[in-house]
Parts: C-alpha cells; sequence; structure tokens
DNA sequence: CCCTGATTCGC
DNA sequence: GCGAATCAGG
C-alpha cells in the first residue's frame, strides 16, 4: 500500500482528532501498522497535537551501536535485562513537574478547609494520632514495597498496600495487572 | 502483559 | 520516503 493522497488526508483528520497511532492503523485498510502511521506522522511533521504547555527536552535519545535488525541468521548473544541498580536509579531519578496552577489551586483549597477541618479536629483529635505507628505512611515506602493505595487519603485508615513488589516494579505483582491491564479499552 | 508515541536506520 | 525494531514511559 502507499500512500495516496486520500490516505494521508484521513491519517491527518484522525490524527488531530485526538485518535492513537493504532486506531488510525486500523482505520486504514490495508496491513498498515502504527509504526507506518507513527513515522508517516513525523515525516509530515506534524506529531504536536495539542501540547498542554510542558515540553520536556527530548534527551532521552540514544544511539546504541548493537544492531538495529540482523540481516543474517546468525544468532546473537542474550542480553542481560534488569538490575537493582537499575531500578534504584530509576526511582531516584523521578522528576516531578506539577503546574503553578496546581499549586495554586491545591493551597486555596487548603485555606478554603481550614476552618472547616479546624472544628473536625477539636472533636476528633484523638482518634486520628491513635494508629499512626502502625500504618504504612508514604515516606516509609521503599523500592520494594506496592505502593498501591487503599482507602480515602482524607481519612485516618489510609495506607498503601506494602507488600513486596517486583524487581523494578512500583506495585505487587497483583496491583501491576490492576494498574497496567486495560479492561474497558473499547469504551473510548 | 497491556498499551502509548519517539527514534533510529537499513532498505 | 518507508516502516520494523527498538526505546522509554504509563
Amino acid at each position: 500500500m502507499t500512500w495516496t493522497d486520500e490516505r494521508v488526508a484521513l491519517l491527518k483528520k484522525l490524527w488531530m482528532e485526538g485518535h492513537s497511532a493504532s486506531q488510525i492503523a486500523a482505520e486504514l485498510s490495508g496491513g498498515v501498522t502504527r509504526n507506518a502511521v507513527i513515522g508517516k506522522v513525523h515525516r509530515l511533521k506534524l506529531s504536536a497535537r495539542a501540547k498542554p504547555t510542558n515540553v520536556a527536552p527530548r534527551a532521552k535519545a540514544p544511539r546504541p551501536t548493537a544492531p538495529r535488525r540482523p540481516s543474517s541468521p546468525s544468532s546473537s548473544p542474550g542480553h542481560a535485562r534488569g538490575t537493582a541498580s537499575a531500578a534504584a536509579s530509576a526511582v531516584s531519578q523521578r522528576r516531578t513537574t506539577i503546574a503553578p496552577t496546581m499549586g495554586a489551586t491545591a493551597l486555596k483549597m487548603d485555606t478554603e478547609l481550614d476552618t472547616e477541618m479546624a472544628v473536625e479536629t477539636t472533636t476528633k483529635v484523638a482518634e486520628i494520632f491513635i494508629p499512626v505507628e502502625e500504618r504504612i505512611s508514604l515516606l516509609q515506602l521503599s523500592e520494594k514495597t506496592c505502593k498501591w493505595p487503599i482507602g480515602d487519603p482524607m481519612n485516618s485508615e489510609f495506607h498503601f498496600c506494602g507488600r513486596e513488589s517486583e524487581e523494578g516494579k512500583p506495585y505487587c505483582e497483583f496491583h501491576s495487572r490492576r494498574a497496567y491491564h486495560q479492561v474497558d479499552r473499547r469504551k473510548r
């Protein structure tokens, strides 16, 4: 299949409407893969659709010397994957970008709830402080504890899963599936 | 394991 | 120009 004007036009339309590359690939007839769609999108220089004001510098461009695609059927030695140090650095190198608006909103809500909070605190302050030693707080999480939140953050019973997480994963095996396995993908 | 877009580079 | 392989991330 070739990129006719009609197919390109449809590609542009669907891409601008927010369809994913795989969805567009399915929409276009023929054996078009999502990679083909993405490649075409980049060549057309329309990879930017509705940026949220935030454009992180593309510094994640490694140039692996390893062969991209073996042209000969000779087998190559297997490569080890995933190390403990890699997982640790991945966590420590995490960058959190908080939009100014979020901070302002949080502050505003904080002050708004202040008076309401004060009344509640005076009546049930004892209940709030008792279980603090037993709960798993945010700061007590480590790289090997499941970080799946349980309960309402506003409730004193709020805690994290805390079970052992797989190497390099933020959640335990059970919650990792909950987090990444898409159940209602079709409804979009 | 499911998915997303981004990038590279042999063809 | 094309797109599979690969990467990086949620």
